[in-house]
DNA sequence: AAGTATTTTCGTACGTGTACGAATTCACTC
DNA sequence: GAGTGAATTCGTACACGTACGAAAATACTT
């Protein structure tokens, strides 16, 4: 309602409140770390902060939120070991790009598993249509490398599309190798680089159209 | 440590708990099909067969074991599905094979979540090492619709690293499916079946070597 | 038939996520 | 300042999965 400054009064609030939910993050990192993923409990979180178990939910919507801002940390961090890291060759750079964020879901299962392999209910309704590639560095990354690749020429198609399906193939190796420890998929590092080769080998030799029609990008 | 006869006292107890647990599975099925996946509450099961909720644990591990009983019936009736409508041409009838697969996934996203993006928390230790590919039906036809390409000398390469490799490829695109409903894949169909097509692409394209030597497959 | 061992059942209790709504604090107007 | 409306905090309570171990039922031995 107020026309030449929005109340700072509000912002000010809005700023503690972030700090809040800053600490009570830090506070999360700190119990995860010390008692693992299953240690983390909105009581204990609570309680270190010094709050009252409810008011952890004034923060976050539920306990699934928190963990998944703590996995996006996570991820945060593997985006820029990927930029790093990108070797000059495209293709190269795609693959180790596969290879790297593949060898992140191996070593850090918990918040692969909390971002890749958990429900969606993030679904603000009216919210953006394409959740995961806005919100997820690695991904965007990935749409670099690809569209990168196809600028120098070595494959061809709908950049999107091409993301998607590497994407795909990239997460079901992942996340099988996740689920299932015990599997007979031999050395895992080899298994991966197969699937990669595979998968890379695949989009090269078939056509890959747009998934979407150009007016429903959004 | 008796020889002649295994004791039928105890072949009838065993019977007996077989038949108690075939119950508790059926008033499970009933409930969730009446009051979906979240429905099913361990005590409101054990009310319903009339015991306490403590004695389902003699029939069930954990809740999640009833859940993956569930699933692994529905399991069971997409085997038949698939076993029933095979095409002659093998390439044809295994490329059905996966999009029947990817459909009932999509159709059956709380099995198709228990039984391949649930933790493998069955490790018996020393038991088998190939835990899904033995048990899941669907798996197991998977492999031979592989060799009967191989048979043809459609595709060339080791059958197991094969179906696996195409196993991985369609999980991640049904998962993916799955978990980001919102994500813009465009048509779920055409999706699945690009997928499936660029796979097995790859597949054709790429060499597959074994994944593991020869002594190490049970 | 009596006694003993073993298996099966389940009563109690703990810690969990979180719905609900009351209590409290805060921002702002007069 | 006092009063009012809104935002924030949190006390209480519920249903959940399930650990633990006592109680009851059953099987086996003598």
């Amino acid at each position: 309602m107020n026309d030449p400054k929005p109340l700072s009064a509000q912002d000010r609030r809005e700023r503690q409140k972030a700090e809040v939910r800053a600490e009570l993050l830090a506070a999360a990192h700190e119990l995860v770390r010390e008692e693992g993923y299953e240690g983390l409990t909105i009581r204990k979180l609570a309680k270190r902060v010094g709050y009252a178990p409810m008011s952890v939910y004034s923060y976050f919507a539920d306990k699934h939120a928190i963990l998944h801002a703590i996995a996006d940390d996570a991820f945060e961090s593997l985006a820029r070991r990927l930029e790093a890291q990108a070797p000059k060759e495209p293709l190269a750079a795609l693959r180790k790009m596969m290879t790297e964020y593949a060898a992140f879901g191996l070593e850090n299962p918990n918040e692969y598993r909390t971002v890749f392999m958990t429900d969606d209910h993030t679904h603000d309704p009216g919210q953006s249509i394409a959740e995961p590639e806005k919100r997820n560095p690695a991904l965007q990354l990935l749409l670099k490398r690809v569209q990168a690749c196809m600028d120098a020429g070595i494959f061809q198609g709908d950049v999107h599309a091409f993301a998607t399906l590497l994407w795909s193939f990239g997460h079901g190796t992942v996340s099988l190798l996740i689920t299932f420890p015990h599997y007979p998929f031999g050395d895992r590092q080899k298994f991966l680089e197969m699937s990669m080769d595979v998968a890379l080998a695949g989009l090269k030799a078939h056509p890959v159209d747009p998934l979407m029609p150009p007016e429903a990008r959004c």
